[in-house]
DNA sequence: GTGAACTGCAACAGAGCTGATGCAGATATG
DNA sequence: CATATCTGCATCAGCTCTGTTGCAGTTCAC
């Protein structure tokens, strides 16, 4: 049945839901066609444990996105993204999203329906984005002609780009430095 | 049969293909797990006539694959890499580039198989990539210190980026112009 | 400790997809 | 025009996946 009604799970059965959708990130993400029984088999769950926590695969991943965004928000949230300085926020934020999203990459590239969590959560996540920017734009680093939309698409790509093949996973630091001077200066000579 | 060999199919044969590599497309890019059924219908083909020309879902696939590989290492040639200046090169490929991967989407993102023909295509377009940055940045307009190699995931990036929502569906060469700006200035303020 | 909640296991029906085959009719090619 | 090729249609067997149920044994919670 459906778990939409959250009645208060015991210990043990939240630990599993929390084990399956870990389990399913891993697995979807190396192939999104996956079945149940390799997702189980992944969580080390039977499959009808899983049915019995999730109505049908829809939900499961519905929850699976629904969770990642809400993790994602907290580390744009951590980053103080109206209140450090622009700079600082942007890095900030730059490193803890790429520690959520190395964790979550499957969840979060997931395309949401429009009236789901995920979505609404995504959509705040994407104001927050642009607001900071606003400010970035208001301190001179980011040029007054500039269509934020677009430098907020930019920004997600390079994001994207840099957990393509983390095969080094190096310090999200690191490669949030060099995410936002890409995105400041782009790959041109520097003055 | 697998259809390796390629025997000088007959005309309306050849016409078959061609139209069922380019439903295969337009049904994979709006969901990768669509059945053959789904695709025969979209090429107004009878199923079985696609199991008469690819031997099994993978052949199709990579076939696919090669193809659109192809015809996007056909564009990048097109703009004449090594001969004209790197500007005009850069901005020329991007915007046979973009025509292409509008068209072969699916096609393009597909994680090809090491030792298959698209990943050859792939990475020779890729080399070629490279060498016209190695020209630009001999002409000044990459700084002297970038790491190449990050300078032509970033321009991939761009590119997938500006093909996403292209609801606007923009003349090619207007979205080109913003690529390369962006590549090479990024979003900050201008001289 | 007692009862309720949870899990694994086995088994089931239903559905969809794949790949193959045979045949009859249409179409290109020389 | 004669023949080889191609296609649609109907049909088949086989497989995998999903979602459900019943039961027996374990684990949490009060």
């Amino acid at each position: 049945m459906g778990q939409t009604a959250t009645r208060t799970l015991r210990a043990d059965a939240e630990r599993s839901v929390r084990v399956i959708l870990e389990a399913a990130e891993r697995v979807l993400a190396e192939d999104p066609g996956a079945s149940m029984e390799q997702i189980a088999a992944a969580a080390g769950v039977a499959r009808t444990t899983i049915h019995r926590r999730f109505a049908n695969r829809q939900a499961l991943i519905e929850t699976l996105a629904s969770s990642a965004a809400r993790q994602l928000a907290q580390a744009v949230e951590d980053g103080r993204p109206d209140t450090a300085p622009p700079l600082v926020a942007m890095h900030r934020i730059t490193a803890n999203v790429l520690e959520v999203k190395s964790a979550w990459a499957f969840a979060l590239e997931l395309p949401a329906d429009p009236d789901s969590e995920a979505a609404r959560l995504h959509q705040g996540i994407a104001r927050r984005c642009i607001a900071v920017l606003e400010r970035a734009r208001a301190d001179k680093l980011i040029d007054e002609a500039a269509d934020l939309d677009w430098v907020r698409r930019v920004y997600y790509a390079l994001l994207r780009e840099s957990l393509q093949d983390n095969a080094a996973a190096a310090d999200p630091d690191t490669l949030a430095a060099r995410i936002i001077d890409t995105l400041l200066h782009g790959a041109g000579p520097r003055a």
